[in-house]
DNA sequence: CTATAACTCTCAA
DNA sequence: CTAACGTTGAGAGTTATAG
């Protein structure tokens, strides 16, 4: 249970795909590396050497390829199974250093320090960067403040080693003269909250600094914009609105959508894609004991090649009956799918989502007992699946995927989840 | 007209 | 050789629709 009174730590890694890859690989110290999307598509992380050169984040590796090449930049495609295989480490290590932790992202946690101010907060904060560097071999920075906001900006200062921070910064130790002028330097859109779109009619109105945000009306900022920036006001301000959420409340939608390796004209290559995402986003319902309600499926082509014919289409079924039966759930798909599939298009994406989803208990079966599911069979294939790895046992609509699944033509080894991927010793 | 549903926009990692 | 540009989820606000 959090405090009454909480003090947030934010811990953030730096850089953390590029430096997951470059921790399996000495070779890598000091050369600059990025790690790309889904598809090998966008730069998604960029090691601190890569930053140095101004290679933006999100910036697609095709537009950057000569350059890269100028620069010996080495690519990598997402190895997600090492990122969250690190990430699970990271966190474990994290709990030891508070009862009260939200998972927030795959790099990043919230902690609530309360109670160890006697050690002193940005001391504490450096022991928890000793030991994530010592134990796993990854940097991390930590941010201290009263408010999840404030500690998302001290962890922000603790990066860009503002008021000499060096990988910790703590606000709750700082004056409030030091706040201001430290405030003041700072960028309103580097605020949690403040996007793309919000920092610019913010900057019309005068207030480009997190100083001149946090010193705003609240009740204004409430009628200019919304209650979710006078939320952020006050955060601002020290006063926590948001507070640290321990356990991940169930999924009330849950997504899967990919683009394709290469364009997709058949129907048959999109009833494969089709079917495996809406198995995997019925693996994902199932985990968290829950059933959906209803189905949506989307397809579109490329938006952004103008001269092929454009198309998009997404359509939602409920179902009559609410079910995690994948085989259920995929025949609904597919029905929506042969709906809004029209010929003669160059497709670069599907999507599978589920919706209305309720627990599984709480679920008032139909008066004729549920449709065909068989929860058992779920569970056996889960189990399958999950002891010799994802797809080991599929769907007979999910076919062999070969046409129009994701390009990963970076990929590194298996290093942490597949003993094939373990470095190797040479002998001499 | 109101209450709700459906959809759109914004943000984040 | 050319073309090539991520995924998932939440929540607020707005618009459409039903009664």
């Amino acid at each position: 249970m959090p405090t009454p009174v909480p003090i947030f730590a934010l811990v953030d890694c730096n850089n953390f795909y590029a430096s997951c890859e470059k921790l399996f690989n000495p070779k890598l110290a000091g050369v600059p590396v990025v790690v790309l999307s889904n598809n090998d598509g966008c730069v998604v992380a960029r090691s601190a050497e890569v930053k140095a050169l101004g290679i933006p984040m999100g910036v697609p590796w095709f537009k950057i390829h000569d350059q890269a090449r100028q620069h010996g930049i080495v690519a990598f495609s997402s190895n997600y199974a090492l990122y969250a295989d690190m990430s699970n480490r990271v966190m474990e290590v994290l709990a030891q250093f508070s009862p009260d932790i939200e998972v927030y992202s795959i790099d990043e946690s919230f902690l609530d320090l309360a109670g160890f101010e006697s050690i002193g907060l940005a001391e504490y904060g450096r022991q928890i960067r000793e030991r994530i560097q010592q134990w796993l071999g990854l940097a991390v920075c930590v941010g201290i403040a009263r408010s999840k906001t404030l500690a998302k900006l001290a962890n922000h200062c603790a990066k860009k080693n503002l008021a000499g921070a060096n990988g910790v910064c703590d606000f709750t130790a700082m004056s409030a003269a030091d706040m201001d002028s430290l405030l003041d330097r700072i960028d309103v859109a580097e605020v949690w909250g403040v996007g793309r779109k919000l920092a610019p009619r913010l900057d019309a109105m005068g207030i480009r600094t997190v100083r001149a945000l946090r010193d705003a009306d609240a009740n204004s900022v409430r009628a200019r914009f919304s209650v979710v920036l006078e939320r952020t006001v006050r955060e601002l301000r020290g006063t926590s609105c948001l507070a640290l959420e321990e356990v991940a409340p169930a999924k009330q939608q849950i997504i899967c959508s990919r683009s394709f390796g290469q364009r997709v004209h058949d129907f048959d290559d999109l009833q494969e894609a089709v079917a495996s995402y809406i198995s995997r986003a019925a693996e994902k319902l199932r985990q968290q004991d829950s059933l959906a309600g209803a189905v949506t499926v989307h397809i579109q082509t490329s938006p952004f090649n103008l001269s092929e014919p454009r198309y998009q289409k997404a359509v939602t079924l409920p179902l009559p009956e609410a079910t995690a039966d994948s085989r259920l759930l995929a025949r609904w798909a597919l029905l929506i799918l042969k709906q809004i599939y029209r010929p003669g298009f160059a497709y670069q994406k599907a999507g599978v989502m589920l919706s209305d989803i309720c627990p599984r208990r709480m679920h008032q079966p139909s008066l004729f007992g549920a449709l065909g599911e068989n929860e058992r069979l779920m569970r056996t294939l889960d189990r399958i699946n999950s002891r010799w790895g994802r797809g080991t046992l599929r769907l007979a609509a999910e076919g062999m995927g070969k046409e129009w699944q994701m390009k990963r033509g970076h990929l590194s080894p298996g290093y942490t989840t597949e003993w094939a991927g373990l470095p190797t010793v040479q002998a001499r």
